[in-house]
DNA sequence: GAGCACTGC
C-alpha cells in the first residue's frame, strides 16, 4: 500500500515539476508559438480550387506543404523532447517543489485572478494568434481569393471584437441555451424524454444485429411488432432465424463446445478465458441450456452494467427464438424481465447478490456465471467470499476473466481448471512517447491533430479524465482547427461523459461523414460501458479520476491517479474492434513497465464498507476480519464499519443482528440512510424521509449549473434555501414541487435542475415506498413539523455531526477534525452553530456536503449511547463569527 | 468560491 502511494506521488510530482519547469523555461511567445502550436494545425491540406490551369502548381505546392509540415512535425517533436529533458532536471525539481510548498497558499489566490483576467484576453489573443500565424506562415504565397478574404475578415474581426468580445460572448451563449430549451420544449412525450431510453436502446440494437463478421443484419424487431403481414413475418423469421445460427456457428467458441461441456461436467468451478468477440456471454448459457442444464435449475449470467445484461439478454432471446422475458430474461434494478418460464437469466452482480440475500444457497439455479469477473466490483468480490460453491455441490460455478487474471481467480477457487479458447480481435500497435509529458492535455492534443494530419482515415478515442478536462479539450481542438478552415479535413470532436445529455451523448454514436474523421473525447465510460464503431486510433494519456475512501476519517476523494496496466491494455484494445489500430500512449515504456500497478485496486479495498458490512451480517456471517476476500479491504475498514453499524444499533455488543438492523438490510442503501428511514416511522414522517434519501442516494448531480449561467442557476437554487432550512429539507423542497409539476420536465429546466438525477430520484424513491412494506413502515406525512423529519435525520447521522469554531470553520464532534462548509450549500453563508452532514468530502479542503442545523440536546436525547453532555456543552458567552449560529431552528 | 470518474442495489 504504502509502495503504490509513493509510486503515484512520484509519478504525479513528475508531472507537476514539469509544469513548473515549463513556466520557468518558457521560451518567448513568438518562439514558443512557430515552434510548437503553429505549423502543426497550420499546413495539412490546402483547399484545391476547381481551376484546372492551376492543378499542376497546386500539386507542387501542396507537396512543399506537406514536406514543409513533415520538418514541422519534427521540429516539434524535438522541442517537446528538449522542454521535458529540462522539466526533469533534479535541480529544477527541487526547485520546484520548494516554491510550491512555500507559496502554495497564496498563490492559489493569485492563480485564480490570473485565470479571470487571461480568460478575459483569452479569445482575443487567440484570434491575433491566428492572424500572425497566417502573416507568418502564409505571407510569401499566393492565396486563393477567399482565403485573402477570410484574412482579411479576421483582422476585421479582431478590431472589432477588442472592445467588446465580453459581450459577443454571452449574445452567442444566449442564444445556444434558447436553442437547447427550445429543443427540449419541442419533445414532449415521456418516452423521448427519458435519458436512459436513448443510448441503452442503441446498445441494445448493438447487440441485436452485430453480427460476428462485424457486418450488420437488419433483423431485430421487424417480427415482434406485427408490422408486417403473416407470410412475410414467418419468413424474416425464419431466414433471421437461420442466419443467427450460421452466426452462431462462425463464433470462436462454438469449436470448443463439447469441450467446454465436458470440463463444465467434470468440474464444478471453471476459469474461462475468452477475448472480446469469442461469443462466450451469448453462447454458454445456450449450450448449458441445450446440455440439459436448465431442468435442474436456472443459469444465471451477472454482468456489471445494466445494459450488457439487458442487451445480452435480448440478444439471446433471439437466437433462441423466444420472447425476451419469457424463456430468456433479465434482472435489473427497477426492471424484472423474467417469468416463472425463465431458464436463462442474465442479471448485474448486485441484483444476484441482492437475491442471495433472500435465498441464501440460491436453489434455484444449477449454474451461475460470473461475467467480466476481472472488472471486479464489489459485487462480484463478495459473491466470490460467500463460496456458494462450497454448500452447493450441486452448483457450477463458471468464472469468466480476462488473460492476465485468470491464474489468481484459478487460485483462489483452490485451482480451478483454467478453460480458455481464442477470440477475435485486431492487432494494435502500441507507441509510447519517448520522453515524459509535462502536459498530458497538450501532448493529448497534439497527437490527436499529427495522427489527424499523418494517418489515414479512422476515428480516434483520446481518454481524458473528467468533464472539466473534455470541455477545455474541445475548446483548445475547435480553436485550432477553425483557424485553419478548409485545409484539413474535417475533423468531428465528440465530447463524451456519464453526465452530458443523452441527446449530445448519441452524437457519438453516427456514423463519420465520408472523408471526415471523428474524434471522440471519452472519460472512462469509454473503456468498459459503451463500444464505439470505428475508432482505429487511441490516444491514452494513462490517468483517470479514481474515488478512494480513507476509513480512519471517514473521508472520501476523487483524485487523478495514474491507471494500471491492465486499464492501459483495455484502452489500447479500444482501438482494434472492428479493424487493425494504433494506441498512442503519452508515456513512456519505462513509466509503463515500472511506475504503473499491474492491476486497478479492487472496489472493495477503497470503498465505504458499511453496507456491505450489513449485508454480510444479514447472512448470518460473524468473523469478518476472517471473510475469504479475494484482496482484503483494510481492517480498519471493516472495524470502522463495525463501529457505525453498532451505534446505528444495527449489531448488539456481540456483533449480532438486531432487529433494527435487519430491517435496516432490507434498504439497498447506506446504513445512516436507512436508519434515518426506520426511525421517520416513529417521527410520522417517513413520507418526507424516503424523498430525501431518494435525493441523496442519487449523488450531487441535482442541480444544473453551466458555466455560462451560473448566477441564474444559483438563484433557482436558492429558492429552495428559503427560510435557511438546510440541505436536506431543500432536497425535500425540490422533490415535491417536481411532484407537484406533475414530474414535469420543463420545470426542470426553468429551475436548472437535471431531469435525468430526478427520474433516477422518482425509481429510488418508488422502490423504496415499495420497501416500507415489507418492514412494516407505514407512509405519513408530517410536512408541516420540519423539525420530526431533522430529528430523523440526525437519528441516522448522528454520528456525521460539528461544530462551530471560532474563526468559523467547523469541528467534528465526535472524532475531532477540522471541515467546512460546502460552498455549494445553502447553509454555507448562515454557518449555524451545530450542523449534521451527509458526507465529508475532500478536495481543496475538507468539505461537508449537504448540511442541515440541529439542536444539541437532540444527540443526546436521539443517541445517548453515543454522546455524552461534554460533548455537547455549549458556551453560548463565546463570541462567534458575526451574523453566525442563527438559522431556522 | 468550488469542481461529480464510473458502476451497482
Amino acid at each position: 500500500m504504502l509502495m503504490q502511494q509513493t509510486k503515484q506521488q512520484t509519478y504525479t510530482l513528475l508531472i507537476d515539476d514539469g509544469d513548473e519547469a515549463v513556466k520557468e523555461k518558457k521560451p518567448s511567445k513568438s518562439d514558443n508559438k512557430r515552434k510548437g502550436k503553429v505549423p502543426v494545425v497550420r499546413e495539412v491540406r490546402r483547399k484545391v480550387d476547381d481551376d484546372a490551369s492551376e492543378s499542376e502548381e497546386e500539386r507542387v505546392r501542396d507537396q512543399k506543404e506537406r514536406q514543409e509540415l513533415e520538418q514541422h512535425l519534427r521540429d516539434l517533436d524535438t522541442f517537446r523532447y528538449h522542454l521535458t529533458e529540462q522539466k526533469l532536471s533534479k535541480k529544477e525539481q527541487e526547485e520546484a517543489l520548494r516554491r510550491a510548498k512555500d507559496d502554495s497558499h497564496s498563490s492559489r489566490k493569485v492563480s485564480r485572478q490570473e485565470y479571470l483576467k487571461k480568460r478575459e484576453h483569452k479569445k482575443l489573443e487567440e484570434l491575433r494568434d491566428e492572424i500572425e500565424d497566417e502573416q507568418y506562415l502564409f505571407s510569401g504565397e499566393n492565396l486563393t481569393e477567399t482565403e485573402l478574404r477570410e484574412f482579411r475578415y479576421k483582422k476585421e474581426l479582431y478590431d472589432l471584437a477588442k472592445k467588446r468580445t465580453e459581450d459577443e460572448d454571452n449574445v452567442e451563449e444566449e442564444k445556444r441555451f434558447a436553442v437547447a430549451v427550445q429543443r427540449y420544449k419541442d419533445l414532449d412525450s415521456r418516452e423521448k424524454m427519458d435519458p436512459f431510453a436513448e443510448w441503452e436502446d442503441h446498445q441494445i440494437g448493438l447487440a441485436r444485429v452485430r453480427k460476428s463478421d462485424g457486418s450488420v443484419c437488419r433483423l431485430e424487431s421487424q417480427y415482434e411488432d406485427g408490422m408486417h403481414p403473416k407470410e412475410a413475418q414467418d419468413a424474416a423469421e425464419k431466414t433471421a432465424l437461420e442466419e443467427l445460427q450460421e452466426v452462431r456457428k462462425s463464433l470462436p467458441i462454438y469449436g470448443y463446445r463439447e469441450q467446454l461441456l465436458q470440463a463444465v461436467e467434470e468440474h464444478q468451478v471453471l476459469v474461462i478465458v475468452g477475448d472480446t468477440g469469442s461469443g462466450k456471454t451469448t453462447q454458454i448459457p445456450q449450450y448449458l441450456h441445450e446440455a440439459g442444464y436448465t431442468k435442474r435449475g436456472k443459469v444465471g449470467c451477472t454482468q456489471p452494467r445494466r445494459v450488457a445484461a439487458m442487451s445480452v439478454a435480448a440478444r439471446v432471446a433471439q437466437e433462441m427464438g423466444v420472447k425476451l422475458g419469457h424463456e430468456v430474461g433479465y434482472s435489473i434494478r427497477f426492471e424484472d424481465c423474467t417469468s416463472d418460464k425463465t431458464v436463462l437469466k442474465y442479471m448485474t452482480d448486485g441484483m444476484l447478490l441482492r437475491e442471495l440475500l433472500g435465498e441464501p444457497d440460491l436453489a434455484s439455479y444449477s449454474v451461475v456465471i460470473v461475467d467480466e469477473a476481472h472488472e471486479r466490483t464489489l459485487s462480484t468480490d463478495i459473491l466470490f467470499g460467500l463460496d456458494i460453491a462450497r454448500f452447493r455441490p450441486d452448483l457450477k460455478l463458471l468464472i469468466s476473466s480476462a488473460t492476465m487474471d485468470a491464474e489468481k481467480f484459478s487460485d483462489y477457487f483452490d485451482t480451478a481448471p483454467i478453460f480458455s479458447f481464442p477470440g477475435r480481435r485486431y492487432p494494435v500497435e502500441i507507441n509510447f512517447t519517448s520522453a515524459p509529458e509535462a502536459d498530458y492535455m497538450d501532448a493529448a492534443i497534439v497527437t490527436v491533430l499529427t495522427i489527424h494530419v499523418r494517418e489515414p482515415l479512422g476515428d480516434i478515442l483520446v481518454f481524458l479524465t473528467g468533464q472539466e478536462e473534455i470541455e477545455t479539450a474541445e475548446e483548445i481542438l475547435k480553436q485550432r482547427i477553425r483557424g485553419l478552415g478548409t485545409k484539413i479535413r474535417e475533423l468531428i470532436i465528440c465530447p463524451i461523459y456519464a453526465n452530458l445529455p443523452s441527446e449530445l451523448q448519441a452524437k457519438i454514436f453516427e456514423p463519420t461523414p465520408e472523408g471526415a474523421r471523428k474524434v471522440v473525447l471519452a472519460t472512462n465510460i469509454a473503456e468498459t460501458s459503451l463500444t464505439i464503431d470505428g475508432i482505429k486510433y487511441v490516444v491514452d494519456p494513462g490517468f483517470s479520476k479514481m474515488k478512494s475512501y480513507n476509513p480512519r476519517t471517514g473521508m472520501e476523494s476523487l483524485l487523478i491517479t495514474p491507471i494500471s496496466k491492465a486499464s492501459a491494455t483495455q484502452r489500447a484494445g479500444r482501438a482494434g474492434r472492428t479493424s487493425a489500430g494504433k494506441c498512442y500512449r503519452l508515456y513512456t515504456a519505462f513509466n509503463y513497465n515500472n511506475d504503473l500497478e499491474e492491476n486497478t485496486v479492487p472496489e472493495v479495498q477503497r470503498t465505504n464498507l458499511a453496507s456491505v458490512v450489513l449485508a454480510l451480517k444479514s447472512l448470518g456471517i460473524h468473523d469478518l476480519i476472517n471473510f475469504d476476500f479475494m484482496d482484503p479491504p483494510p481492517a480498519e475498514a471493516l472495524v470502522k464499519a463495525l463501529e457505525l453499524l453498532f451505534a446505528l444499533g444495527a449489531l448488539n455488543k456481540l456483533g449480532e443482528l438486531t432487529k433494527a438492523g435487519r430491517r435496516m438490510a432490507e434498504f439497498p442503501l447506506d446504513p445512516m440512510l436507512s436508519k434515518m428511514i426506520v426511525v421517520s416511522d416513529k417521527y410520522k414522517c417517513s413520507d418526507e424521509i424516503i424523498s430525501i434519501a431518494a435525493m441523496l442516494s442519487v449523488g450531487g448531480s441535482i442541480f444544473y449549473r453551466p458555466k455560462d449561467k451560473q448566477v441564474h442557476a444559483d438563484n433557482a437554487r436558492m429558492n429552495f434555501h428559503t427560510g435557511n432550512v438546510g440541505d436536506h429539507i431543500a432536497l425535500l423542497k425540490v422533490y415535491s414541487s417536481w411532484k407537484e409539476t406533475n414530474y414535469s420536465t420543463q420545470w426542470c429546466y426553468e429551475n436548472y435542475i437535471q431531469v435525468r438525477s430526478m427520474k433516477r430520484a422518482r425509481d429510488i424513491r418508488d422502490q423504496l415506498e415499495g420497501l416500507l412494506e415489507r418492514v412494516e413502515i407505514e407512509i405519513s406525512s408530517n410536512m408541516n413539523e420540519l423539525d420530526s423529519v431533522r430529528k430523523s435525520i440526525v437519528a441516522g447521522f448522528f454520528p456525521h455531526t460539528a461544530k462551530l469554531q471560532k474563526n468559523g470553520s467547523y469541528r467534528t464532534v465526535k472524532h475531532p477534525q477540522t471541515v467546512h462548509i460546502h460552498p455549494n450549500s445553502g447553509l454555507s453563508q448562515v454557518l449555524p452553530r451545530w450542523v449534521v452532514y451527509h458526507e465529508l468530502v475532500l478536495t481543496s479542503k475538507e468539505y461537508m456536503r449537504q448540511v442541515t442545523e440541529l439542536k444539541p440536546e437532540w444527540l443526546i436525547e436521539l443517541a445517548p449511547h453515543y454522546y455524552q453532555r461534554k460533548d455537547v456543552e455549549d458556551d453560548a458567552s463565546k463570541k462567534m463569527p458575526k451574523g453566525a449560529g442563527k438559522a431556522a431552528i
